[in-house]
DNA sequence: CACCGTTACGAGGTACGTAACTATG
DNA sequence: CATAGTTACGTACCTCGTAACGGTG
């Protein structure tokens, strides 16, 4: 029994049983990883994969225990390493972000310049995706935390933290006729109203668009939405262009930078959204992503962290 | 980074910092597992160990980290064989319990018996302790279960569940004065009246000693305990040669059996006591061993065992 | 027949044991 | 000076890669 046996498992299984692409993902040869499981498989005396003749199709009841044990190991044995580096390298390291492109965009920008001038010699990188994939990303141990709002919190394995909530926005051209309104009137304007512009927002699975469908969808109304991207500038950009009215995150709005925009704070309309910073049950986190999480959202203390880890799934409520 | 590595810490921690004594309980030569540390804490970029000159003294802080998850995959470690074993060999294997004399004289005789039907291919063995030494067994994995009544519960690492309650009973000869008494006197026996005779009973770490001596200091009463012993086929023994009265456990007095003394039921005078099991947490339990909990104590379902396990720590009220 | 997993075999490297050395208390 | 840990070194074994083989869809 060893560790390169349960890589083998845990990546095989990854790879949707293929021992081919498994070995090549861990830079190994095919017929190394088929011996080093059958002889780990025969050590065990079960067989871990059910298989065909010869093509591997999937678990076994015993193999899906197994493996479920290996990925606790291999947290473990993940952990380890960071926890030497902790001591080894104090303020060294890297911190990986997995985040959609509004966090990346709008929101950490007020953050990493902070974090990076306490630990400057932090490797810092992004990495963008559909919430989905954020949290893949971290339950792999690819990313370090995701930060996203919408169903990062449904995800099995993963711890998710209440960051910051906010709410939409409508942006319009000064020339549009909803720039106009005078702040009485902008409080008062209601679905029926956005929803006889054309409609330029999010992509389903960013940035609350399920609660913008949710919200029209409740009163019955059909809005006319004729594109949807995944970030806040193509948006913009879209508006800007004159296809019609943009319903973007609060926190993408800017009337400085945007002053080519007007923007109608009608957050209500859409409801009130929390940003969720996740990371993986278990998992040992140096202390410098304590550090930052603390920066993101100060209510993120180490001890209120290290309690939703351990308790493993344990979620915060969002006050 | 290998098993052996991980085995190498965690044997050279528990013999005390002796890697002599550690390489000789893991069969292998001592300046293999010298280097394989040496390595391992290369690799790991940190000093394990505290190192006076060429002694090993102790942890480092980073040792000490380093050691703690160590721990945790080792366990998992443990668990991956039980589960298989689980599939392999469904009701075989080997269940080893660790408790006091009391426990393994009294208590398990009403339990093994229909364990060992409904498993016969189960090898049993039973280990007796001092509770210390009991909880040292299951913490380290050479038990599976430790049953006893004091100061389990306290052990970190291990999670008690509360077994059954029981109360002390008297034991004296025939022809004492208090073999007489008719059943509504023994019900008025006070401390006072008890601590006339000269008393055998517990030694102090076993089977509620202690509140034998917390009831009689209540009291500021000094009783004359002559003689202390582990189990109470002794301490009967010794009543029955004259050596005083003896206070024993109520399921160490059966009036069939111990015909030859007669036991007087004042357990409210010394309390009610809970005996408890305990387990390490985060183990894998087989099976069988579920069962068993369920024979030993009814209440002790697969569910509620499950989840104290798995809450780390977790205990359940004695109601 | 193209793809995938298992078996066979050989070279390189690693693990481990013995022996010698060194430092500590 | 006895005990304990590290270094040195050689052998045995094991890991891993290439090549060949056998089944599956």
């Amino acid at each position: 029994m060893n560790l390169q046996q349960f890589r083998f498992v845990r990546e095989t299984i990854r790879r949707d049983f293929n021992l081919t692409e498994a070995a090549r993902m861990l830079y190994t040869s095919q017929p190394g990883v088929s011996k080093a499981i059958l002889e780990f498989e025969d050590e065990l005396g079960i067989k871990i994969f059910e298989r065909h003749g010869k093509r591997i199709k999937g678990l076994t009841r015993p193999g899906l225990a197994v493996s479920q044990v290996i990925d606790r190991i291999m947290l473990e044995v993940d952990n380890l390493k960071k926890v030497s580096d902790e001591y080894a390298r104090r303020d060294e390291g890297g911190l990986t972000i997995a985040c959609t492109h509004t966090q990346a965009r709008y929101m950490l920008p007020k953050v990493i310049p902070a974090f990076r001038q306490r630990f400057p010699k932090v490797h810092l990188s992004l990495a963008e995706g559909s919430p989905r994939q954020l949290a893949e990303m971290v339950l792999h141990g690819q990313a370090d935390l995701a930060i996203a709002t919408e169903s990062l919190a449904l995800t099995p394995g993963l711890v998710t933290l209440p960051c910051y909530t906010w709410e939409h926005v409508v942006v319009v051209r000064p020339d549009h006729p909803l720039a106009d309104l005078r702040s009485s009137a902008v409080k008062k304007l209601s679905l029926e109203q956005l929803a006889e512009y054309p409609i330029v927002t999010y992509d389903r699975a960013f940035s609350g668009r399920t609660a913008i469908d949710d919200a029209f969808a409740g009163q019955r109304i059909h809005p006319d939405i004729v594109l949807e991207a995944i970030d806040a500038d193509v948006i913009k950009t879209y508006v800007d262009v004159g296809m019609g009215i943009g319903i973007i995150a609060g926190v993408a709005y800017d009337p400085r930078r945007d002053s080519g925009l007007v923007g109608l704070p009608v957050g209500r309309l859409f409801g009130t959204h929390t940003t969720r910073i996740g990371v993986k049950a278990g998992v040992f986190l140096r202390d410098y992503v304590y550090t930052f999480l603390e920066m993101a959202a100060p209510q993120l203390t180490r001890e209120v962290v290290q309690q939703a880890i351990m308790e493993h799934g344990g979620d915060i409520a969002p006050e």
